[in-house]
DNA sequence: TCTGGGGTCCTAGGACCC
DNA sequence: TCTGGGGTCCTAGGACCC
């Protein structure tokens, strides 16, 4: 038994373009780049080979084509994405029950208890390497490492197919000439602060002088110095143990700048079924409903929340609170950006209203819902509702997304 | 022809209550 | 005459992650 815990941390590689040309082999060994479904998409994950011809995550697709122009677009399928995720997830978990997803194409593995059954952790990451490419054809990056922080640190430190390794005795000697912002966590903002303090790499970052960073950050200070010395007691926390979700929210870049009073709730409406709808799937209910507007000129944008006396979580009366919102603001531009969220959840098992019509409206959901999760979101939708012509995969998948579907809610 | 979508955590200030 | 302090809830906004 090691003296210290030993946790990998698993990218995979390019993983929706890998996802894709696996699954058309007509993709494979080209610059491809998978984007969104709707008008103004950007890239959200380009092959290997398109990423050598200066493609980017985040460029839009025209700005793809200028700098690569045989790169192939391809809109994503999400249902690829979360079925290949689930199921290599299973894999690590041959390995340990403490496993952790980050997001759809990265896990934290602790294999701190299993070495005495599988030998080393090289041996458990070279086994997995070998499942995950013999079982989908794809390849991933691994770090191994004391903690979760320095895990991932390693994890991105060799790109494409990489193994690294952080030996505790190895830890001052790596990161002293690290950057900051190689660090997950530190961000653009906060390099830049800690830049103007002078300090650019983590051995800088770890022996500041803790006063110093706690006075211009605050509580996160502590965290940082302890950062930029390797130092992350937080644990792997294994599928069914995370927090409860917090907050449900869809937002959505209109195809076109619209200013039509009535094609803003159209639109509202039908962000409320879906905010709705996944709220139910979970079981939860809100009080506290968000509405937010991005103008047409992209930097000006504003939110505003409305906390109610009651928990809710029908379409309806989602809706009903975000245009309440909206009619206490009025709007200075054509609309780019439309999202509402709900936040301030608990579980909440359905009770039969006292009234007639609220029963019903009940009974209407639970209908709609019943076929909508049998065929698929917005197949039945309420009357007033624009169809909604994008694919089921135009949606990028959440951080928050886990291979069960859902984070720690039960399903009624 | 620019610039997606889904989350979490933290801070700060005001209202309100005891 | 003079004027508390702690706790909680709420709104707004920013930084960070994928």
């Amino acid at each position: 038994m090691p003296d210290h815990r030993v946790i990998l941390h698993l990218d995979m590689n390019a993983f929706f373009a890998s996802v894709e040309q696996q699954a058309n082999p007509e993709l494979r060994g080209k610059a491809i780049a998978v984007v969104g479904g709707g008008g103004r998409t950007v890239i959200t994950t380009s092959s290997y080979e398109a990423r050598a011809r200066g493609v980017k995550t985040g460029m839009a697709v025209w700005e793809g084509k200028r700098v690569c122009p045989e790169l192939i677009v391809v809109v994503g399928d999400n249902r690829k994405y979360t079925y290949t995720s689930t199921r290599i997830n299973e894999i690590f978990r041959e390995f340990t029950p403490l496993v952790e997803a980050f997001s759809v194409d990265e896990s934290w593995l602790d294999v701190t208890h299993s070495l005495s059954i599988f030998g080393s952790a090289e041996t458990i990451a070279y086994r997995i390497k070998a499942r995950i490419l013999h079982q989908f054809g794809l390849r991933c990056s691994i770090g191994i490492a004391p903690n979760k922080l320095l895990a991932k640190l390693a994890s991105d430190m060799k790109k494409p197919d990489g193994l690294t390794v952080i030996a505790p005795e190895n830890v001052a000697r790596i990161l002293e000439p690290m950057p900051i912002q190689e660090l997950c966590g530190i961000g653009k903002k906060m390099q830049r602060h800690l830049n103007m303090m002078s300090i650019y790499t983590c051995g800088e970052l770890g022996r500041c002088e803790e006063g110093r960073l706690t006075r211009k950050f605050g509580i996160v200070g502590r965290r940082l110095k302890q950062m930029g010395q390797g130092i992350d007691e937080s644990p792997v926390i294994p599928f069914g143990e995370e927090d409860a979700v917090k907050s449900v929210g869809h937002s959505r870049t209109l195809d076109r700048d619209i200013d039509d009073p009535a094609e803003i709730r159209r639109f509202l409406l039908q962000l409320s079924e879906m905010v709705g709808s996944r709220a139910r799937r979970y079981g939860v209910s809100g009080k506290t409903i968000h509405l937010y507007v991005r103008y047409a000129d992209f930097f000006s944008s504003w939110g505003k929340q409305t906390t109610l006396k009651s928990y809710i979580n029908r379409s309806d009366e989602i809706y009903r609170a975000a245009i309440s919102i909206l009619n206490t603001v009025a709007l200075e531009q054509p609309v780019r950006l439309l999202g509402v969220s709900i936040s301030g959840l608990k579980h909440q098992a359905d009770q039969l209203p006292l009234f007639e019509d609220e029963r019903k409206k009940l009974w209407a959901t639970q209908a709609m819902d019943t076929v909508n999760q049998r065929f698929g979101d917005m197949v039945v939708t309420l009357g007033s509702l624009l169809p909604d012509k994008e694919s089921a995969g135009s949606h990028v998948i959440p951080p928050s997304w886990r291979p069960d579907g859902i984070k720690n809610i039960d399903i009624i």
